[in-house]
DNA sequence: TTGACATGCAACCAAATGGTTGCATATTAG
DNA sequence: CTAATATGCAACCATTTGGTTGCATGTCAA
């Protein structure tokens, strides 16, 4: 999971998963137009999205075909997210009634 | 939101987070109770929490509390997570009949 | 078959990251 | 008042990260 978070954690490799969300099983080249960087910077960001399990690929032939995986953000989301939304109301309320309780 | 992303990339925050989340308005010297890192090493992960947003500190004395703030996480599962989560089933969908499309 | 095209691999580099040590400051307890 | 306690600040260090360049390999098309 600690992958996920990390691999989550670049606006590089966000991006490629909102392009490969706009339009799934895209190849290298083509997920490199308008990044301006290296095509060889792109392929180290999918392959840390593919070892965070966050894309999966196919060759075909002497392309590669990037396919978005968006179950570890759901699982990120239910098992991780979801405890702090439980107690979301509750933490607000604690913290107001601390900063009220500023009397010195 | 960036750094929100960043924050939560670490795990020495996010189990700082949980522990905030665990018991709220804790003191620095309790958050370093088995840590095994330095006090001030804590502290740099915190400032990191507090600039994004995930962490307020009111001063009471001698004492700094902590307290979480899961509005943002809220905040990135609706813009962020929610958005793939939508696609997840076409996502998954499409993946298979790409895989079984694999007739070279 | 041969050249163009898509990708892979590796060495290298600067900057960011996560941690340390050492010392300064401010508050509270005795 | 003074000593212990809680935190702040800054310099320093090793490792990781995000990027580059250069070259190798594999596949398709003419």
């Amino acid at each position: 999971m600690d992958a996920v978070f990390k691999a989550l954690a670049d606006p590089t490799r966000r991006k490629l998963l909102d392009r490969l969300h706009a339009q799934n099983g895209q190849t290298l080249n083509a997920l490199c137009g308008r990044m301006d960087m290296t095509r060889q910077a792109v392929t180290k960001h999918l392959a840390i999205l593919e070892g965070a399990n966050l894309v999966a690929t196919v060759r075909k032939g002497r392309e590669k075909e990037h396919y978005l995986n968006p179950v570890p953000i759901g699982e990120i989301a239910d098992r991780w997210i979801g405890k702090y939304e439980r107690g979301h109301l509750k933490a607000l309320a604690d913290l107001k009634r601390s900063l009220e309780r500023e009397d010195p």
